[in-house]
DNA sequence: TGACGAGTTGACCGACCGGTCTACAAGCCT
DNA sequence: AGGCTTGTAGACCGGTCGGTCAACTCGTCA
């Protein structure tokens, strides 16, 4: 990030800043100091505060620990449920240990802090909750295609309650600071998208 | 509240402004202006701004909608769960057409968005979401003991699942803004209970 | 060479931030 | 009456807020 351009840099040390701090806490001033620029620049590259925050939202790529980019092909659908979860929660335990705080989902704590504020930025974090949902959906038919599923299950339906049950996860174990509750809360994961737990359906693999 | 004592007063409007728009968008001088009270009065009574919103949280009595002290006697327990999430449905639906926007919940969003800066208000938010998930817990005992869910459920695993899987669809409504979504996700909260829906399970009642 | 656009620099704006302080009013006890 | 507690009133503090602005540097193209 050392040499990448001011944009960028402003990008980044914004979605750092306001993910680790929330986004009315963070100043103006604060992120330019931490992108080593200047007022001047920021006003230049950005109209405001507000569309900076609708920046960083709209162009990111995935969501840390939990979707990111395509699903890998050649991966069983089931499995890959799986690997998504347990990733977030390796994500959540690295978070308390290194930093002593959960930050939750970096898009789900601007959106509750704001999405009564500021349209435009409302606006941005539904695009990754239908990302989110999009891409948990195509994990569903997958496994349905794969006979893990019933064939009559609704992919869409399944992954917006697998998406509720994620943001609420990763809401609680924040508030609660303890890792253990966010993977406590796998079974509930498991049950929401129909895949039994290893030990009740040792079939498979 | 109008006649209300000043501290009351404060505590009324802080709750309505930190609701509607979060906690660092609201100012102490704001709070006072609300609540007809001087900064010398506020600082009388609390010893900051981070004070006046942990009590605001710890002296909350229920959740609106979804929580209100104890469970009334003489429901049977599956009933109960389900008048609770239509009460929140209804809630968020009021919200929508009265004010134009979905706020979620009162403690969860002020949750995520100060959690990892102030350790007074997370402890509070704490207490809050366990006496969410006992509430809840109560009601999946009564709904084992009246034979309405498997004698081997287990209810504090059970609760907590399901305050996290509210919690993400009040944050999922907001951040889409709408109704509906919330109304949607009540079957995956009868499943995390569950619970089967009617038209799969018509029995009883 | 000189004009031009892209981008940088940092002083400056008024408003507001959370918080402090002194003065004072009213009720109650002795 | 005098003194004490409880609470009110609002000016004031340094600092920061989001945002503006004119001056400047620098590479490019004619």
């Amino acid at each position: 990030m050392a040499d990448a351009g001011t944009r960028e840099r402003l990008l980044g040390a914004g979605a750092e800043l306001f993910y680790a701090k929330g986004y009315n806490a963070v100043g103006v001033q604060e992120v330019c100091r931490a992108a080593s620029a200047h007022k001047g620049s920021f006003y230049y590259f950005f109209d405001s505060k507000e569309a900076l925050m609708t920046a960083i939202i709209a162009e990111r790529r995935g969501v840390p620990g939990i979707v990111q980019g395509a699903p890998p092909p050649g991966v069983r659908g089931r499995d890959l449920a799986i690997m998504m979860w347990d990733a977030a929660t390796a994500e959540v335990e690295t978070q308390h240990r290194l930093e002593g705080h959960i930050k939750g989902c970096p898009v789900g704590s601007v959106a509750a802090e704001i999405a009564t504020q500021s349209e435009s930025i409302r606006g941005a974090a539904c695009g990754v909750l239908d990302f989110m949902t999009e891409t948990i959906a195509e994990v569903v038919r997958r496994a349905i295609a794969e006979g893990d599923l019933a064939d009559d299950a609704d992919p869409g339906a399944i992954a917006e309650r697998v998406v509720a049950y994620i943001q609420g996860a990763l809401l609680l174990s924040k508030t609660r600071n303890d890792p253990k509750v966010f993977a406590d809360l796998k079974a509930g994961y498991l049950q929401l998208l129909g895949i039994e737990s290893q030990s009740k359906a040792p079939r498979s693999r």
